[in-house]
DNA sequence: AGAGAGATTATTGTATACAATAAAATATTA
DNA sequence: TAATATTTTATTGTATACAATAATCTCTCT
């Protein structure tokens, strides 16, 4: 698969602002990002158009395109969001989850507690991808599954930080397993209900944040 | 809120494919949409760029830009999501939801009956849109809000075809009326499962069509 | 000195020109 | 004639030039 530069620009571009390169409300220079690819505007043009519906960033008519972190208000809402698409891939997957599927979850969360033993929460945090990714395809449904990827996929930089609270790891491990039984025994609401939870922890931990940092109005 | 050519191409193009105006691995050429709207090229090139991430079109890279309409599988999968996300809103709105927003919904069913007795099926159709965006904002999450509005919107043509079954739209405003009452009783699990079912009808007629269809592969 | 008008600069938006590649048409050979 | 090679054409991708607008600076006047 061939790739245009607008192309190589937009990913690469993407994965600047989710690596946190750039703040909220800097402005993505045409001329100068066009100077750091070595092209000229327009494929530099081009790639921020394909990541306008993103969200990423916001264009406002001849004044130019910024970038847009999301603050504690809106990331508790992707959060919230991110909980209720897993619990929507759970409740369909514990309906149609394959044996295969079952049986990846199965090794995976084996894997992940060789992980969690030997202290290496890269590894595990690998894992944890693969057992949420497993999930969203088993859902069956193609559509959810994307969605759900690419919104996991944006709030990636913000999980990582929950699973450095202490004692997180092995409690998102045995909720794991919890989740995989549930599929075992065909419970689908339970699994709708297991993964919401599963996710909203980390809601109610950026809650815990927001109100500490009183923002009134 | 000035628009340049290219927002306006854009909006113009989304609106023609959703109403059908480009078949299904239709190209969109670039010189002819340049020709029809009066402009160069490039302002054309950016509205394609900005509704690649739409799902409404596909590009291959030096081959152009294609119009996707959904097949059969693909509709049912977008209408189960679309299910999935009106039972999150119903099951967050029956949890937040403000008196006034009750009330709305309260209004919006007493003129939906008025328009179902007049036999207007128009004036229901806007009631109806009223209705689930509604609870879309009471759901009192902004990115579901958001991302239900964008489905909503993209099913629009098909949605419309089931409001024409016979029967269909009387059977619908009593489903609306039994989610307002799950609501005023806080019921969250019911209003989610309410919600799911009132457009997983829609799922499961498709699911008639296709298997009637009986496509083999 | 501060406010406002005008000129200057920088930046976005659009058009055009050119380059690169794929599709189509034509010619060539077995 | 069928298959392949070659040329031609059409179309996309990129660069550059120009136009339009917003931001900044400078100068004037009170």
């Amino acid at each position: 698969m061939e790739r245009n530069k607008a192309e190589v620009i937009a990913t690469a571009l993407e994965e600047a602002i989710l690596q946190g390169d750039y703040h909220d409300g800097d402005r993505l220079d045409e001329i100068k990002i066009a100077g750091e690819y070595g092209v000229s505007r327009t494929p530099v043009r081009e790639a921020l158009q394909k990541l306008l519906l993103s969200g990423l960033i916001e264009q406002i008519p001849r004044r130019g395109v910024f970038v847009r972190q999301p603050g504690p208000v809106e990331l508790i809402e992707l959060f919230e969001f991110m909980a209720e698409l897993e619990s929507c891939c759970g409740r369909l997957a514990a309906l149609r989850i394959s044996d295969e599927g079952l049986e990846t979850l199965r090794e995976t969360n084996k894997a992940s507690r060789l992980a969690l033993a030997a202290n290496d929460t890269d590894q595990y945090y690998e894992y944890n991808e693969i057992f949420h990714s497993t999930i969203y395809r088993e859902s069956g449904n193609r559509i959810l599954e994307s969605e759900s990827l690419r919104l996991h996929q944006r709030l990636k930089p913000y999980r990582r930080i929950q699973l450095q609270v202490r004692g997180r790891p092995a409690q998102s491990l045995a909720e794991h397993e919890a989740i995989v039984a549930s599929f075992e025994a065909g419970e689908s609401d339970k699994a709708s209900l297991l993964l919401r939870e599963h996710v909203a922890v980390q809601v109610e931990k950026f809650r815990h944040l927001l109100s500490s940092l009183d923002l009134t109005g």
